[in-house]
DNA sequence: TATTGTTATACTCTATAACTATA
DNA sequence: TATAGTTATAGAGTATAACAATA
């Protein structure tokens, strides 16, 4: 699982490059179109990343033209995010790079094969405890 | 994949951090027991490593006491890697830990499951261009 | 006094290239 | 002149803590 996870993250990494992004910039403009408007921190807090990584990261995408900080007026030390028109076309392409990736992963395997591969993932996602355990 | 395989990586990083290890530690310990012997550069190769990462890993590894450099009698300018009597002992106290590791993980699925993830895995595996992994 | 975001700082990991000792 | 290994150095990525603005 290690391994495979492994290719899988190093591939998806180079197909997001051809972007100019890193997959934690496209992981953050999905969680930005998921719901626009939320904050700084509580997008870091979801990717679990410390605020002062956040400021680089969303001054990059900033940079890029794919979302915007807008103050918060009801609480002006908030700096809540928004996709942007090009944000919104990019994350169209990251879609397409997406779903390349996933038929380029499987393309070993048949259409039963994948739905059965997607399943016991899912399963073994799902025990996922908080705690490492003793065993 | 991707997913799954990252949380399977972060646990066995936890693990062999109980060993005072990191998991490329743990692959430089393997492949040298593989064959015990091989040159610094050879192994480094091997790992994906440039020539001056090589000499950190030995030399913790060195310092813990796990492996030693023995200088090759036919060509002095080489650095052959031999496991220590320590280095031996702390390798089954790594297999214990990697079959925990997979019990761990596995432990939503039935053994029939398991055997058709596996399967499916290396089906996936088998499809790429083999490439230094991080185990 | 507490919270959001920013900046400063230090630490780790890394690759590259200069260097040494052998060949 | 070339090769195995080492050391020096500089760059990227990171976490932590100090800081400014706002509440």
């Amino acid at each position: 699982m290690s391994q495979v996870g492994a290719y899988a993250s190093r591939l998806w990494r180079e197909r997001t490059e051809s972007l100019g992004l890193d997959p934690r910039h496209v992981t953050l403009l999905r969680l930005v179109a998921d719901e626009e408007g939320r904050s700084q921190l509580a997008l870091g807090r979801q990717m679990g990343l410390p605020p002062s990584r956040m400021v680089a990261f969303v001054d990059q995408l900033e940079k890029l033209a794919l979302l915007e900080r807008r103050l918060n007026p009801n609480d002006r030390r908030m700096r809540n995010l928004y996709l942007t028109d090009a944000g919104r076309a990019t994350l169209e392409d990251v879609k397409e790079l997406s779903a390349a990736h996933e038929r380029h992963m499987t393309r070993g395997l048949s259409q039963p094969e994948i739905k059965e591969l997607t399943r016991l993932l899912s399963k073994v996602a799902s025990e996922r405890a908080p705690d490492p355990g003793t065993n």
